[in-house]
DNA sequence: GATGAATGAGCATTCATTCAT
DNA sequence: CATGAATGAATGCTCATTCAT
């Protein structure tokens, strides 16, 4: 239990809410501006704090940057962990995780415009350390279509890497619209299109599969 | 007739040569750079003309990054709709589409990089005329999907907008882990893959043992 | 015996070690890092003080470089003051000054480095207490030149002022080599030769003054 | 002849004028400000040309400093060169020497503080190229001592390189005590006394009194 | 007496862009 | 057409310094 407390504070000593109000109006910053349009003095303005305060919380502008997904991933992840143990069959897990994802980013739009428009396209933040609970949080869907390859439920010729890939990158470019052109209105609400198609494909003939008759024709004499 | 000559020199008068090399430097350089980090001097000097000579050309550094998918695209989508007409059926079309759609990434790197790094980031890109032509090209997947639809080849209940955002989200999530990772060797190789799971789904298609059915025929009498 | 407590406390007051163990740490890290580069937290870190705790002793950076050199010249002086007497004959004196001043520089490199390349060069160093210590310690020359001019020692006709200021320049210009360079290995052992060619000269003939020779021829009749 | 033309605008390409006058202004703005208090924009101002313009002549504000004296040393080991043949006797030399060397000081002011209160405590300045022609003019000094050994003039056991020591000690002695306290008046009145001092040292000549030597011939008979 | 935390003030440097030639 | 040369405009980042605790 006592090592829960130093967790939430292990990254930014001095005063975390300071860090926290800072991270926030960061990614309010970035989500309008782009990264290199934001300014310091913009975010500082925004978070109340100095432009020396900033760098007394974050070495650079773009430390801050990458730090901005941090915590939120990693409630995300943890949330996760915790309830996916309660969900039965590898399909309705998928379903629940492709609706967290949605979620993640229809409840944090600022944060997905980071993320989509900014974080995603710099190449450094592959060496972040928060690129590796993103990583891990990837590691979700491996683990449950595998698990549904095992219990049936999947196909086994089917190559979990891709279909997380395709998951993915639908969602991120749903994302990705949504930000740019407010487009999908609502995310989680193509959920369960989005896993049906993944799930039962597009084909018309929805898989009904030749029906062997084998009729006796006995004549009862 | 008098459309063709506009066509050559349709944005960029003067030497449409000099214009082609700054383009294939741009691309060049910002992919391996990055927009801000890539610098109109660095440009200059790989294609060899001065800084000035660029301007010359293209009203500003964010009108070069724009110009880059012009042709590109431009040539992609003509091929596709000359091919088009002589594939048959919906989803070999489909299939086809996916394929070009990784193999133009596959092919041009560079464009690759700068299109997913660079321009899917820019709000901006939105507004340009080049972003008409991508638009046209997103077209082809409503087209072919909803003649699927209507010969019958594709459900009737699958929404083709949110299908295409799939297909679109899967390949330039690969080709962005692949700007990044290098890891999908080959994009190409994954189009049947892409196009089996949208089209049969990942359901395990459960061993359906043959239906016996013994019929007994019996003459009342 | 009033003037024996104000010694202790005399400059700053609350903990004279503490004082005394910042002033060496300033030394430090001024000799490696020149005034500007060295920073205050450079400086607290060496000193295992927090950088506030350098401000309740020094009220500004450029005051903590200023005070180096007092405790050093102080008693480099009063020794001085307290050996004079004891030597006879002003070539001595002068021989001995010479000696001490460069070993004050030769025993104390960082004190030698922060001297020459840092504090020489700032004109405010001029109007400092500290500086009239030097001042002080330079009268010791002209006494000793003086004394040698009255004591039939050193020609009449020189200017103390400027042979003063030929001994300093020579020997500040040495300290500076080798705290650049390196190069005259021991400082020390340059006593002999710059007291001797201020001595003496460099004139071949060592002053061997015409001899007038009368000659008075008589015949002995 | 073609190749005199090269010399000059060796270095600042483009508008070599334009260089000197940047130059210039540095020169006076750091002679007054010190390196670090004098800013790009002092200097841009006083040479009438825009900041960034300064970093199209100079990459850096320590790159314009080093260069400072390029120029003037330049010119000044060049005339020395030309004239010092035409003088004859070592003594006679040495004197010129010294004379120029203060005329040097005395006649650029500005170029005094900045070489005396600037580039002195700054390490990097020995890296330069700019030092190479200080290191070179050193060498007359040497070549005119060793003369003098050799011609006789001079006492053979002195060592020339702590005799240079001397006089440049004492000159930049000299003028540093003239840039902060502005002492002595004028600096080239004190040549023959410099040179003086150095030719024939301080010893009193002990008033020699004429000899008579009575001889008395006398013939035997 | 000591210091953790906060910040005001300041500046070198970089380019995209312009324009006279 | 092409470009050499000049610059306006903009901003991360650093510390010396302060002050409440």
């Amino acid at each position: 239990m006592a090592n829960k407390a130093p967790k939430s504070s292990q990254k930014n000593l001095k005063n975390p809410k300071k860090a926290a109000a800072i991270l926030k109006a960061a990614e309010h910053i970035f989500a309008r501006k782009g990264f290199q349009t934001a300014t310091i003095s913009d975010i500082a303005k925004k978070a109340k704090v100095s432009e020396a305060t900033i760098y007394e919380y974050f070495s650079s502008k773009e430390e801050l940057l990458f730090a901005i997904p941090g915590e939120i991933i990693q409630h995300y992840q943890e949330k996760n962990r915790e309830i996916l143990p309660y969900i039965h069959g590898a399909a309705n897990k998928l379903r629940f995780l492709i609706h967290r994802h949605l979620a993640l980013y229809e409840d944090n739009p600022d944060y997905a415009n980071v993320v989509m428009l900014i974080l995603k396209g710099n190449p450094n933040f592959l060496k972040t350390e928060a690129y590796r609970v993103v990583q891990s949080s990837a590691q979700n869907y491996i683990q449950v279509l595998e698990e549904g390859i095992e219990s049936n439920e999947f196909r086994p010729d089917m190559d979990p890497y891709v279909i997380r890939a395709m998951i993915w990158g639908s969602i991120e470019h749903l994302v990705t619209r949504k930000s740019l052109l407010g487009k999908p209105a609502s995310l989680t609400d193509l959920t369960e299109t989005l896993f049906n198609t993944l799930f039962i494909g597009i084909r018309a003939t929805p898989e009904q599969p030749p029906v062997h008759i084998n009729v006796h024709m006995s004549r009862s004499e």
